[in-house]
Formats: C-alpha cells, structure tokens, sequence
DNA sequence: AAAATTTGTCTATTGATATAGACAATTATA
DNA sequence: TATAATTGTCTATATCAATAGACAAATTTT
C-alpha cells in the first residue's frame, strides 16, 4: 500500500496552492501541526508536497492571512491557538478572574507609569478637574506567556498617590485599588470599538502589521458610584474574543 | 428574485470553470436540470453565471469528461442518467460476465504486478505459508472507456507463476485461469464495506475527493474448494452498485 | 430551402498560477 | 562572532484561466 493520503492534483480547477493550504488546514486540525509551534521550513513543505518554494509560500499567505499561521523573518512559521481567549465583559470585569480557568497563568507587566495633567477626556471619566494630576499606567496583560491585552489606565493621582509601585508589585489592578481602601468596585460602563493596531500595540502584543485589535474604554466606579479608574484596553482580535455578560 | 444561492467567487484558488461546473452538478442533484434532457444553452448559462461563454464551456467539457453530460453539436447539451452499473455479486462472479448487457465493451487492465511474501491475511486466504511467495496483481476494470473497479489481487506463486503476463495479454481473470488449468471456479466468500476513496482510487478510477468507494474482500476456490485467488475490489459508489445473487 | 439555434474551433489578449534562481533580512546556533 | 537556517523580495519565464470576437458545423424550426 503506497498510503498517499491525498496527492496534489494538477489541473482539476483548484490551484495548487490552495489545495495546499487546505492540506496545513488539515495538518494543524489532525494534529500533524502543533498549535503554537513552527510548521516545516517552506523548502521541506515544498519537497512534502512537490511542488515550489514559492507555491507553498503563497498557500502560507493565504492562512496568514486568514489568521490561522504567523510567518516571521528568520525564526519560521508558526501555527496560532485557533481557539481565542474568551474575556468576560460587564459589571464586574476583572482581568485575572475573568480568564480564570482558560489560562494557568495570568497578570499584568507594568510597562511604565506617570503623573499626568488630565486631559479633558480623563478628566470627565474620572470627575476630577481638567488638568488636575492622573496618574498614568501603560500595562500589559499576559496570559501562559502570551501578550493578551495592552491597557493604559488613569488614576486621581490625589486619591491613589503611589499606586504605580503598588501594581508594579502586585500585578493586580484589584489587589493595588484594595492598599487604598477599595474592597470592591463595579464597571459602569464600557465602549467597545476596533482598529487596526498602530505601532505600540504591535510592539506590546507581539503582533503583525495589519492586525486587529479590540478596544474598550472604561470606567469603574465605587459601589457608591465614584469614579476611581478610567481605562482604554486593546485586545488582539486574533487571541481574544469579548464576552459580554448580563449586568453591563 | 435574485436567489443566488452560491455566488462564483474570483480569486480563491478555485477556477471559475470548476465553480460553474460543481453548480450544475448540483442544479442536476436538485433536479434543476432534469436528467436524459437538455442543459440550457451555453450563452443561456453564461449569463445565468455571469461569465463568458467559454468558461462555461470549460465547466461543460470537464463534466462530459466525468460522463456526466453529452454535448451535441447543433442539438444541445444533455445530462446523461445516472444509472448504475449493476454488478452481480454471487457463487459465479465474473467481471466480464456480470456486465454482459450493460456495455458494450469491457477489460481488466494490468496496472502494477509483484511478488511479495505473503502477509498473514493472505496467507490465510490462499491456504498457504505466511511468507511464503504471492503474486499481486493491481488492475482497473473498465466498461466503455470509463473505470469502473480497482482490485489487489492475490496468487500463489508456486501454483500460478507467470499469471501476470497471460493476465497482461488477455485481460481477463477467467482467461488466465484457464491457462493454469483452472476451468471453472466459485467464489467462496465476499465481505463487503464502503469507504472514502483514498489517493489511489482517486487516480484510478479517476473520482473526486470524497467520493465513496465499496470495497469487497473474495476468496475464489476451485469446484473442490481449494482457494485459488484472493482479492479486494473497490468500486466507484457514483457508478457502481453491487447487486448481491442467490448462492453467496 | 432558408433561417434560427446551438455546439465546435480558431485567434488574440489579459491576468493569475506555478516554477526557477538569486540574494536580502532576520533569527537562531555553533 | 561567524555560520547556518529561515522567511522576504525581486526578476524572469511558461502555462493556465478567463474574456472577447468571429466564424464553421450540425441540427432544428420556419
């Protein structure tokens, strides 16, 4: 028994590249091709499949571009986690809990803070007068290794002086609003848009040029309804989907 | 009402003759265009699609290729019935025989041949040695110019050597025979399944991917019981159905 | 018989597909 | 740091796919 599985056909009215792309389509469901691992070099792919480097190369571009593989210069082509994190959004929207149970392990990278003059917008969100200090944090969230969200988030640098050293320490949002005196804290309302990722999102959540990201911007408040916290989160479409729970 | 059901699409690595010809299979499936009648015209269809005429000539051309339609010049093009092949399966099964009537012309066509131990299978079946010598023979039956079975068969060499020459010149299983004095034979048992064509049966018996095969395992004796020959068949389901006779 | 209808054949042009080779750019490895 | 491995870009060429038009060949209709 030769044992083909299914051989390259030439001339039926399908290009090869697509049924090529279709043959990795069907690696990567059969397990042949890892999740999160390099698929062959294209010359080994093109040696697999008889036919050219360049054929295999246009079938790659195609489930590149259909965001299922990511090539990258000198390192190789790697196979994306089809199944994308699913994130909770509503009145109690927490970064680590949320992700509870999809991931093993999970926070959030300071990547640098700042006190700020608030700007008109951040002003509103957080009831604070324009151009009073806000406190500035540029996050990111990670998630088994993988760069999950990129958020920079505003503070009353009045109320929460210091709050930079606490997040860098705890990696937690909740757990450094607790060392000032919020035990707990609701999303009073959420914004969702989606763009292309500019040049830090890229950078931040290791991603290709053309990709999408989700935005949220946010605002929680204290159970009494004071505004403490003012955010614009960006998700990669690719990796994270949001779920919008009851509530808001 | 515009109801286009699949619009063609451009540019996805699949052809636009292939598209059109898989729509009128399916306008055949769904009796949108009856069988033993005429296809609407070419220009008709062209417009229908929104190509030019020749690529739906293109589609036409690979389906008459398939046997599905018969184009005739200043008539018209018409889809041919589907009706099977019937095939008897019984104590006297013959290839030739069995589709006396049906066509007008049929062969058994020498594809491969080689001797090879006998695997445990095989062995069993032709009541000899595993291991020892067994001739396999890879034929296609054809019936009218279309392909109609694909078979491994198997031998014992002691008794048959030299089968696969008398078998390349006649092109005949019951001719062969003859030659090594066995002048009449019965088929002693037949188990029958159905499958997915693999590569190879794509290629012989010249189908598309998916298409289902069924699969027959026999074991052949001589009028005293002694088994002479051992073979699995597989028979294109689109064209072939088996019809079982008294006598197993 | 003439006209209309329908498939068949031919030429021509354009863009997509596939192959081939060379080299650049980036990353990992010895 | 040099080398190897790997993806990215470029040029070139041949074939396939699709469109377009004209006319031939065969059949049916008028």
């Amino acid at each position: 028994m030769t044992g083909l599985a299914s051989s390259i056909e030439r001339r039926n009215g399908v290009s090869l590249w697509r049924q090529i792309a279709d043959r990795i389509l069907q690696g990567i469901a059969s397990g042949d091709f890892a999740e999160n691992a390099a698929l062959p070099p294209e010359v080994a792919l093109a040696e697999r499949y008889g036919v050219n480097r360049h054929t295999v190369r246009s079938a790659i571009a195609a489930l590149v571009q259909e965001g299922v593989l990511r090539a990258e210069q000198g390192r190789g082509t790697f196979v994306l986690s089809r199944k994308r994190l699913s994130y909770p959004i509503g009145a109690r929207t927490r970064f680590s809990t949320g992700l509870q149970g999809q991931t093993s392990e999970r926070h959030i990278a300071l990547l640098s803070s700042s006190t700020e003059p608030a700007s008109r917008r951040v002003a509103e969100a957080l009831g604070i007068a324009k151009g009073a200090a806000a406190i500035r944090l540029e996050t990111r969230g990670e998630a088994d290794g993988h760069a999950v969200s990129r958020a920079t988030t505003w503070f009353d640098a009045k109320r929460f002086a210091g709050i930079e050293a606490v997040m860098a320490e705890t990696g937690s949002i909740t757990a450094s609003l607790k060392r000032f005196g919020v035990n707990d804290y609701l999303r009073h309302s959420t914004v969702l848009s989606a763009r292309h990722a500019d040049a830090d999102d890229l950078a931040a959540l290791d991603l290709q040029p053309g990709a999408i990201v989700l935005v949220t911007v946010a605002v929680n408040v204290t159970l009494d309804g004071q505004p403490i916290q003012f955010a614009e989160s960006r998700f990669p479409a690719e990796r994270v989907e949001l779920k919008l729970s009851a509530g808001d």
